[in-house]
RNA sequence: CAUGCAUAAGU
């Protein structure tokens, strides 16, 4: 059994939630039978799939050996995560109050399931009652907390959470320290989100892809570049996320020159299959009037989806090519995508 | 000897 589940276990945490299944169903045929650890293993690769149907059946058979949190109160975290991530969010609340004991993990569960449902504010909410229900809040607590206030752009909170945070002790964490550039800069604090991003050590990826974001996004196009630079300057490479922010502030400023060096960056890793930085590409040459550019983009797409499509309709309303507009939305149904 | 919560990007 333990084998088994180390086996289990070992595909849930590489997202192999097939053969984690697969596995399971093998280890019954040969007539073990799965322990909690089990059950908690297979939670976890019904969340990350989203397996919605086996994760209710599995849960009811961990019901039948006995109530959840006589069993472990590790197994009732995992059942309400994998409710969060499926969705089912009130089924998640609900399963976290009947808990005789409701644990810091769990809580975090149903927070992050709220934020990665659009439901920050509701997320924000569920952090107070956390507190009144006197459990502690850790690291990953505060950061999906800002996380819900960089969503709804409520800089109070995150200010007020920062200062909880510093005196935890938590500041120089890099999660923590990436969570607050990204809360700041998307709440217009720029000052803010440089101070943390500036005294830190390892400035990774993640807060330079923050940060070139948030100014682009807020019409700061030339300082988005500027950190482009900055970040080439210091040797950092280059990812499909860091891309797409730079595309967007080139996009912003309007610079064909820039928006083609920023391709050929593309090029170079080898990043022109990636559906998001495809067409981001499209929306960035037309933004900068390169509509031949845009075309070539889109021709080359493999795997179009309805973003795509729509980008380069916005390149022909944008120069008012009307004709064009209609021949390739008809073109698109043709092909099988609906237009939304 | 095996087990639950994790940050940035496209119209």
């Amino acid at each position: 059994i333990v084998s088994w589940t180390e086996l289990i276990g070992g595909f849930t945490r590489n997202a192999f939630s097939a053969k984690a299944m697969l596995s399971f169903e093998q280890m019954q045929a040969e007539g073990i039978l799965p322990n909690v650890i089990t059950y908690v293993c297979m939670m976890g690769a019904c969340a990350s799939s989203c397996a919605l149907k086996r994760g209710q059946e599995l849960h009811a058979k961990i019901v039948r050996g006995g109530s959840v949190e006589g069993q472990s109160t590790i197994v009732g975290g995992a059942l309400v995560d994998m409710y969060a991530k499926c969705g089912l969010l009130e089924t998640a609340a609900d399963v976290l109050q009947e808990l005789a004991v409701r644990d810091t993990i769990t809580w975090n569960a149903v927070i992050l399931g709220y934020i990665n449902h659009g439901l920050s504010e509701k997320a924000l909410r569920c952090l107070e009652e956390m507190q009144l229900d006197g459990a502690s809040l850790n690291l990953l607590t505060f950061a999906c907390s800002l996380k819900a206030c960089a969503d709804v752009r409520w800089a109070d909170k995150g200010l007020e959470l920062h200062a909880e945070i510093a005196k935890s002790g938590w500041s120089e964490d890099d999660l923590i320290c990436n969570v607050l550039v990204d809360m700041y800069v998307k709440c217009g604090l720029f000052t803010k989100a440089r101070k943390v991003f500036d005294r830190r050590q390892g400035r990774d990826i993640v807060s330079w892809t923050s940060l070139i974001s948030g100014y682009a996004e807020h019409d700061h196009g030339k300082e988005a570049l500027k950190l482009v630079e900055q970040m080439q300057l210091e040797g950092i490479s280059f990812n499909a996320a860091t891309i797409v922010c730079s595309l967007k502030a080139s996009g912003s400023v309007g610079s064909p020159s820039k928006t083609q060096e920023v391709h050929l960056e593309i090029a170079k890793r080898g990043l022109e299959e990636d559906i998001l930085v495809s067409s981001t590409l499209i929306n960035t040459y037309n933004q900068c009037g390169l509509l031949l550019e845009a075309e070539k983009v889109f021709d080359e797409q493999s795997g179009r989806d309805i973003v795509s499509w729509n980008s380069l309709l916005a390149g022909y309303t944008k120069l008012g090519k009307t004709q064009r507009v209609f021949d390739t939305l008809q073109r698109m149904i043709t092909e099988g995508e609906k237009p939304d």
